[in-house]
Order: structure tokens, then C-alpha cells, then sequence
DNA sequence: GCCAACGTTGGC
DNA sequence: GCCAACGTTGGC
């Protein structure tokens, strides 16, 4: 099983909107990135686990986990005029863009947020590609170490907060 | 194949 | 709103 970051923004996107959502389900759909689609196309598989990583507001940050219940399929968006991410050269019979579907696992309860990531910047999240200087791709591999790492701080955050209280 | 121009991302 | 960083496009 692989471990993954998706991006998204809250304002078009967030985790509330996935919560909300029947089954709590939903086609991760807009990816128009090759880097990206080769990842969900060739290394996603069924089960494995992805932080919804919330960008582009105001606490940017992990707000919580899905788990991949499809794996890619053709992203039906890319034929839709009408859709914001319409791509006019992508060829129904060949398909340049997919998408995975994904279901909420857990809302974090509270989020994780890039300022508390980055406090581990030189340490055990120095690899970590979201934290990496300039580096805008949407959908990220993340090692089994940063994973637990990452999963141990909601915790500790909130023992830390209560022993300073 | 090079590279300038342009568009997008995303934190601040 | 700014702007650094990056990806894509298209002329040559």
C-alpha cells in the first residue's frame, strides 16, 4: 500500500464538501498535470491512503485522510466545454487526463497546518515533497515514515496544548 | 531542440 | 494583490 498528498482548494473543494458528499465519496476530478496523472494512473492503487491537504486559503494544511476506492479512469471533465478544466484537445477515444475516486477515511480534528509542518523542515520531514522549495504539483507520493510521522502530530499537538494550558 | 512568452500555482 | 517558481506553448 502507497501513501499519498492530494491537493485541493478549500474554496472549490475541501474536506467538508467530500464529508458531505453521498457515501461520502467523490471522482478526484481537474488533475491537468502530467506529473500528477502519471502518478494516479500508474502508482495509485485501490486502498491506499492520501492526506487531503487543503491550499490556497487561509490555514493552508492537512485537514484530514481519504482512502482510493477507484482507481484511474478517464476524467470526463476534460470533454466538457462547459467545465472550468474543459480541455479542447483531449481526444474522448484516447484520453490525455484520469481521474481516482476516493472516499473520506477521517477528518483530522483539527488541522495540521504548513506552518507546524515546515517546524520539521530540517528534520523528519526534510524529504517531504509538499515542503520542498517550489514545487506546486497537486499530487505527491509521501513515504510510510512521514505518513505515521505526520499522523502522530495531531496528537501530540493537542498534549502539547493541554500541558502548556 | 531551443527558448521566450505566457499562464498557473500557491504562500504570503 | 504580489511574485517566485514552474509547466506549457509555439515560433524558429
Amino acid at each position: 500500500m502507497k501513501y499519498w498528498l492530494l491537493k485541493s482548494e478549500p474554496g472549490s473543494f475541501g474536506i467538508d464538501d467530500l464529508a458531505a458528499a453521498p457515501a461520502k465519496r467523490a471522482s478526484w476530478d481537474g488533475v491537468r498535470n502530467y506529473q500528477a496523472r502519471n502518478f494516479m494512473r500508474d502508482d495509485m492503487r485501490k486502498g491506499d491512503l492520501a492526506f487531503f491537504y487543503h491550499s490556497s486559503c487561509d490555514v493552508p494544511g492537512i485537514a484530514g485522510i481519504v482512502r482510493i476506492v477507484k482507481e484511474a479512469h478517464p476524467d470526463l471533465t476534460a470533454f466538457d466545454p462547459a467545465d472550468p478544466h474543459y480541455d479542447p484537445v483531449s481526444d474522448p477515444q484516447n484520453p490525455r487526463w484520469y481521474m481516482v475516486d476516493v472516499a473520506l477515511e477521517r477528518k483530522f480534528r483539527r488541522v495540521i497546518t504548513l506552518d507546524e509542518l515546515k517546524r520539521y523542515q530540517r528534520g523528519r520531514l526534510s524529504e517531504l515533497m509538499i515542503l520542498r522549495r517550489g514545487n506546486r504539483l497537486s499530487i505527491t507520493p509521501v513515504t510510510k515514515a512521514e505518513w505515521r510521522f505526520i499522523v502522530s502530530l495531531e496528537a501530540a499537538e493537542r498534549a502539547r496544548e493541554q500541558s502548556s494550558a
